[in-house]
RNA sequence: GGUCGCGUAGCUCAGUUGGCUAGAGCGUUUCAUUGACAUUGAAAAGGUCAGAGGUUCAAGUCCUCUCGCGACCACCA
């Protein structure tokens, strides 16, 4: 044994062993207890960053209930990440001078399909130099066949029930992503706008209305002025007409409640095609829907003498000609404002309407909600919970329907010969033609049984696919499997994915399956630079796990992650902790070497001293504390470990470890050690022994090294019973 | 504006259901070390537990308020 340890000789070998012996296949053992977690897939576009590190509380579960004996099942997979993935495959392009406009949607679907597959394969190999306890056999890729099914099942089974429809209606659009996203893509961002206080002339007597507006070039879709109906100052003029400048069109002045009196003049322009309240607004009084800006980001005709130009063009020169003309009173440039932007690029995004397909939310929620108010599904931390409620009481109808090419496209088709004619420009908020929604593909229309029908160009929201991960997985390794471990035990993932994932998982599992998806949500933390600051590209903080276990071993990276933090909260990461933690291992390793040694010194001593222990009172002594100290140890343990309290297990861990019996009973029983007594190195041996399996979760390589040190090459720790002993 | 989290030793953080002189890692100081480990051992210095009030025999821990930081949510045109 070399005096320190070195992680780069053993780590890669031993998973190799692990994975040889096929100690990560779950298999079905119905006299044992299940315990099984489905990994959260990661997106096969990049490599893996430290918050996938933080699984490792996964694989803490999951090595500890190996250890108790129970039949364990982690699940790896992969997310094709629709969006995201094309997104950062576009930036790749990009880089290449080109973009996806250059390619057909099927010759960039295969490009991207092979740049995710050679991801993906990176992506797996670093979660085995993590030294998870996956069953490699069983992973699922997210656009394997068989998974697409379910998603297609699943999504037929909502559209049947009425839980999906197709609708028109003002949804978040990215010009320059070229797609739609639900609410929850969509990022506030604080900007400093102007509010133009806008004069449009009334058309039956002379004077004008002021409405102040931070678009002013949306006025190209205004149908109405709203003004609130207790306001004193506009009540004479309800119902009054006015001209919306450039357009020349004549509009009505409305009251509605919405209209918040002290905000501006109390008089705002009503733009149903380009924003959510006015949309609102123009249900309720059943306005014309304009839209003038395009899904480019361009004016449309609708915007006469604008046409062509992007908004942000037209903007200025709108401002310039309603100075020209006088119709502009003042501008209050120190406005601060909220803008919804793209939560990838970054862009303010444009509300347009949009036909799309949507969950009707709420019924779904409803019954989630009543699986975690009953705790059908705990919550860990428990301060979670509260907010998951909230998210399931807030959900709006969600938009599943992406513009993208990278995804699993929506088997929904239009029959196409009942298109009705489109009422010229303008347009109504009825949906055009009729649809029909089959798992597989039919030979014949299944509305008017003749035509050849047209498949909906878009995919699915990534999140409505992995929503069903759990059972989806798991249905497709057979029904015994599914029978076996579905609901999996415990749902382990950032907090910070909430509400797009578990909740989300939550609804769609219980509608899919009629049973909850797991047991147990466990959230971790974020991880953050030691200064607290989110690790991000631009700011240059990121650091690869990768490294740190090419510099001190997987081990030391694990316990960094785990050691002296607070389940849930962030996790503010530094490498002088790896350090540390590199350390420790390497006092177990020492420990180990030391009675490594002394045992090999002994045996060629001629007299040992075998009867020394009855006669040393003060070893016998010793021996005897040592021993209950283990005890009690082991009880804090196991109920820490089944309490979630990982970090305060492994702080047990180290402190008896360390402090205890390194620093405190090796010291005292040293001297009969090299006295030759070979007792009470058998008794360090053992209890020695009987730590690393308590360990075992946390530092799986170096326990294993040891293990196999003292019992052989051919042996493993991963499969011995914690139950065995004390 | 709402909700949640945080504010404990120079730095990063623990502190279970309130209970003896408030802990760890790193850092600092002193000493030790030729039979496991300098990626070591022994010891020391260092905290009005953000502030104020309250409950209690007893509060870092529970309650109220204030201040500071952070996160998430919200339709103010």
């Amino acid at each position: 044994m070399d005096k320190n340890y070195q992680p780069k000789q053993f780590e890669e070998n031993i998973y190799q062993f692990w994975e040889n012996n096929n100690f990560f296949e779950a298999k079905i053992n119905k006299n044992k207890k299940t315990f099984s977690i489905i990994l959260p897939p990661p997106n096969a576009n990049a490599n893996l960053h430290l918050g996938h590190a933080m699984y490792v509380y996964e694989d803490i579960m999951i090595r500890y209930h190996k250890l108790l004996g129970d039949e364990v099942l982690w699940l790896p997979g992969a997310d094709h990440a629709g969006f995201e993935t094309q997104f950062v495959f576009e930036k790749h392009l990009s880089a290449q001078g080109k973009s996806r406009f250059d390619y057909d949607r099927d010759t960039l679907f295969q490009m991207i399909w092979k740049f995710v597959m050679k991801n993906r394969d990176n992506m797996e190999n670093q979660l085995r130099r993590l030294g998870f306890f996956l069953d490699w056999k069983k992973k699922k890729f997210t656009m394997d066949e068989d998974i697409v099914k379910i998603v297609y099942q699943t999504f037929e089974k909502l559209y049947k029930q009425g839980l999906v429809y197709r609708d028109k209606k003002i949804i978040n659009y990215c010009t320059f992503c070229g797609t739609s996203f639900s609410d929850l893509e969509v990022v506030d961002k604080e900007k400093n706008s102007s509010l133009y206080y806008i004069k449009y002339p009334f058309v039956n007597k002379k004077g004008y209305i002021v409405v102040a507006t931070t678009r002013p070039e949306t006025l190209l879709g205004d149908t109405a002025v709203a003004v609130n109906p207790k306001d004193k100052r506009y009540k004479k003029l309800i119902g009054e007409k006015v001209i919306i400048p450039f357009v020349n069109r004549q509009v009505e002045i409305i009251a509605d409640d919405f209209v918040d009196p002290k905000f501006g003049t109390g008089a705002v322009k009503v733009t149903p095609a380009h924003d959510f309240n006015d949309y609102e607004v123009g249900k309720r009084h059943n306005l014309e829907i304009i839209q003038v800006i395009g899904f480019d980001g361009k004016i449309n005709e609708n915007g006469e003498e604008f046409k062509g130009f992007y908004v942000g063009e037209v903007r200025k020169k709108i401002v310039e000609k309603l100075k020209e003309k006088q119709l502009l009173e003042k501008i209050d440039e120190n406005y601060k404002n909220r803008v919804g932007c793209c939560y990838k690029c970054g862009r303010a995004l444009e509300p347009l309407p949009k036909e799309q397909w949507f969950i009707k939310v709420k019924p779904l929620a409803q019954k989630a909600k009543k699986l975690v108010i009953e705790e059908k599904i705990k919550i860990y931390p428990k301060r979670f919970k509260k907010i998951l409620l909230w998210w399931l009481e807030n959900f709006k109808d969600w938009n599943i329907s992406r513009q993208i090419v990278w995804g699993i496209r929506i088997p929904a088709y239009k029959c196409k010969s009942k298109i009705p004619l489109k009422t010229a420009g303008r347009q109504n908020s009825k949906i055009e033609g009729e649809w029909f929604v089959a798992v597989e593909k039919p030979k014949k229309c299944l509305i008017c049984g003749e035509c050849d029908f047209e498949q909906d160009n878009d995919t699915f929201d990534t999140w409505f696919s992995s929503g069903q991960w759990p059972f989806a997985t798991l249905q497709t390794l057979g029904s015994e499997i599914f029978n076996y471990f579905y609901p999996t035990t415990v749902m382990e993932t950032g907090y910070d994915i909430l509400p797009w994932w578990v909740a989300r998982m939550i609804m769609l599992g219980i509608f899919a399956t009629k049973k909850p998806p797991f047991e147990n949500v466990f959230l971790h933390g974020l991880i953050r630079d030691k200064k607290g600051q989110k690790m991000s590209k631009s700011k240059g903080n990121v650091i690869n796990p990768m490294d740190m276990i090419e510099k001190y071993g997987a081990d030391a990276l694990r316990l960094s992650l785990v050691f002296g933090t607070s389940e849930g909260n962030d996790v503010f990461f530094s490498e002088e902790k790896v350090i540390g933690m590199r350390n420790f291992v390497n006092k177990i390793w020492n420990i180990g070497r030391f009675i490594y040694i002394n045992k090999y010194q002994i045996s060629k001593i001629k007299n040992q001293k075998l009867e020394n222990i009855d006669k040393n009172q003060n070893l016998k002594q010793e021996i005897k504390r040592l021993e209950k100290e283990f005890e009690e140890i082991k009880k804090r343990y196991l109920k820490l470990m089944n309490g979630y309290k990982f970090s305060k297990a492994l702080g047990l861990i180290y402190e008896f470890l360390w402090h205890r019996f390194a620093d405190y009973y090796i010291e005292q029983l040293k001297k009969d050690v090299f006295d030759g007594n070979i007792e009470s190195l058998k008794v360090l041996e053992e209890f020695y022994l009987e730590t690393l399996k308590l360990l075992h979760p946390f530092a799986p390589f170096i326990t294993e090294v040891i293990w196999k040190k003292f019992k052989g090459e051919e042996k493993s720790i991963v499969i011995k019973n914690l139950k065995n002993k004390v």
